[in-house]
DNA sequence: TTGTATTTACGAAAATATTCGTAGGTTTGC
DNA sequence: GCAAACCTACGAATATTTTCGTAAATACAA
């Protein structure tokens, strides 16, 4: 199954990811925090992708609970390959050098991904 | 200036950035191996984009030859940058270790990106 | 109980993106 | 010169995404 969020549905999904289970309120107060937005506008959202099957709810209490449904990790992988395709003429290595090279990387990031190389490299021996 | 391309106008952009100027036709030509599309929906696309001064064209001769107006690394740095903000919150290495993870990546492309490593330590110390 | 606040459901407007038909002009080959 | 082929311009229909107002239900406090 392919999973496109939207923009705005991902700015939701990334809230829930890192909160956990959240109530539109709870949703709508981060969000507020980075762009105006009416309550309701949210509601709406996170009903449509309740209706999509991207979130499911708890609604044994007056406040629905939500949760997100499609993980990140599988979210994060659809996009690059993606954005790998689209963007990047599905050369990985020469996104991965922009991602590198616009941002700021700290030295433990930089080790995270030196390990990760070194640990492909056992792998592919 | 923020450039931000809908995903039609990316698929154009890729065709001017690897084909260099085109007219219409040799862009939709491109296109159609891909996916379904009439001729004038191309050319309404090319038109708009020149509105919004994503393409630049030269209309002296009948056929007018469009060229893209942005660069492709600004495209790409653009897009990592929103995408880091948007799917990964914030962390660049965690977008690269998916990039790779789930991306097959020959040797060649390993090389590259150890290569850039090894250089971006060598800048820090 | 009663009213105030909060919530959901839902329709619909507004904004944005995509697609296409048609009209009119230009080129080309016969 | 004339028709066929091809091109642009442009309006408008569709589709998709985002936003919001309103009504009805529920909870809660006085």
């Amino acid at each position: 199954m392919i999973i496109k969020p939207t923009e705005s549905e991902l700015e939701i999904l990334n809230i829930l990811w890192s909160k956990g289970p959240s109530t539109v309120r709870e949703v709508h107060e981060v969000l507020e925090q980075n762009k105006e937005a009416g309550y309701t506008t949210t509601l709406k959202l996170m009903q449509i992708m309740h209706d999509k099957t991207l979130l499911t709810r708890d609604a044994s209490s007056k406040s629905h609970v939500y949760t997100a449904n499609v993980s990140q990790q599988k979210t994060q992988g659809q996009y690059i390959k993606r954005m790998i395709d689209n963007v990047f003429n599905g050369s990985a290595s020469q996104l991965v050098i922009q991602a590198l090279g616009n941002h700021k990387t700290n030295k433990k990031e930089l080790d995270e991904i030196k390990k990760y190389l070194a640990e492909m490299e056992k792998k592919t021996k």
